[in-house]
DNA sequence: GTTTTTGTTAATGTAAGGTTAAAAGCGAAG
DNA sequence: CTTCGCTTTTAACCTTACATTAACAAAAAC
């Protein structure tokens, strides 16, 4: 764990600024893998796996924001740091909206950063040990995939999930049988919580529960006021 | 309990800005206790549980970072938030050093500090989950299970319990066999102690006699003009 | 006996959740 | 640019869950 260098994906514009941080980070032992525009960082963040994506946010055809968008798409977890060229309030709301870990404004102070990478991928390490890499669950008589994002039942034909009902059926599958509270499907899918998502919430567990239901021994119970329980009876 | 106001110590010896900003905490409902220098931040941290703490670090007498060593020698897991007067990189190093979960530099943005409010309590949220077996507890021949609200007599068919039965209950198991008084209650679970607050917990305790009624060995006795008492006979 | 506290049941009002359908968003294809 | 199909949100309506309040009975205190 601790003697494996953390990855990190830097996607910066400017060339020089761009090339300098790299060789900085890379001089404190991490791995950095440098995009130099939106595209072409998502293209990275496709082919590896990254500890750390640290984002520009001006930059030319695909901003940051866009950007950072299009990989929660792919991975609720991966941590996030805007780089931000002014002290832009909107820029920072935007930025927890789309589900920034952090964001610094240039210019920054070089040990600033490095000590928030540090304390960012350290906690998502003791958060994420055994998540991440969970992607395939038994859910009774139902094999979820959800990297593929589909369910299917006693190997039958598989159904396939949305995005939005295949990452709840995995957050409730990760908490089986224990409560998944409403409030960590609403920061963790939704990224927002207010009326509506919540909303929205339900009527996914209600589309859930149609799916589910093919297994009587399987069912998403509610807790009042708390979140819902996926229960499998034996 | 997720419908509980979170708790904020708010640390703060200017006296206009640490009311202004108290004041816009609780208008965003969150439950806030203002305490005017460091030694009565440490103070009022050891009387109550708080969810997150906000200190200035420039204070008189004790300054934020000593507070911070302190609570965390208490604490290793309540939120901190520095308020630095201005960007002072050592403050920031120094702030991390202590374990702070983020520092904001004043003058801020109050969004942004609401966001920063929200992430952050969020974010313990989901680590401290898996801590479950506190919430386990044996009443004679009943399981509570206080984190799921359900309550089972001889490995029956659960009962589900709702919030505040299952909190009048929790306390009550808490102090088995001894005096469970009114007026914590009251204050714990009510959070407020008045003629009607009164009454509606003499319901719950109704509530809940019924529910104990099946095992004749657990009975809930008063004890006139004090409390309540759970007893377990053997 | 009278006053205060507690026991219990029922009625009420509000908030949360269940469900379905329509509207809005959105990317891919034409 | 428009259309199509899929996904998500919004809206509406209904049911259930909860907490409080009222009302009256019973104990306890004095």
């Amino acid at each position: 764990m601790e003697d494996q260098k953390k990855r990190i994906l830097l996607v910066e514009d400017d060339p020089n600024f761009g090339t300098v941080l790299k060789d900085y980070l890379m001089m404190n032992d991490y791995e950095v893998t440098h995009a130099k525009n939106g595209m072409e960082g998502f293209e990275k963040f496709k082919k590896d796996d990254f500890d750390l994506c640290i984002l520009d946010v001006m930059m030319p055809y695909k901003d940051g924001f866009t950007l950072a968008k299009e990989i929660r798409e792919k991975n609720t977890d991966v941590p996030i740091i805007f780089l931000t060229a002014k002290t832009m309030k909107e820029d920072v709301l935007r930025g927890y909206k789309v589900g920034a870990d952090d964001y610094l404004n240039k210019p920054f102070d070089s040990e600033v950063l490095l000590m928030k990478i540090k304390a960012i991928i350290q906690r998502k390490a003791t958060e994420t040990i055994s998540d991440s890499k969970q992607f395939e669950f038994k859910i009774g008589g139902f094999d979820l995939n959800s990297k593929l994002r589909f369910l299917r039942f006693n190997g039958g034909e598989p159904v396939k999930l949305s995005p939005k009902e295949n990452e709840l059926l995995r957050l409730l599958a990760l908490h089986e049988n224990d409560l998944m509270p409403r409030e960590l499907a609403l920061t963790k899918i939704w990224r927002d919580d207010n009326y509506f998502t919540s909303r929205s919430m339900d009527v996914y567990i209600a589309k859930l529960r149609k799916y589910l239901k093919l297994d009587e021994k399987v069912e998403i119970l509610n807790i009042h006021g708390e979140g819902f329980r996926l229960v499998i009876n034996t």
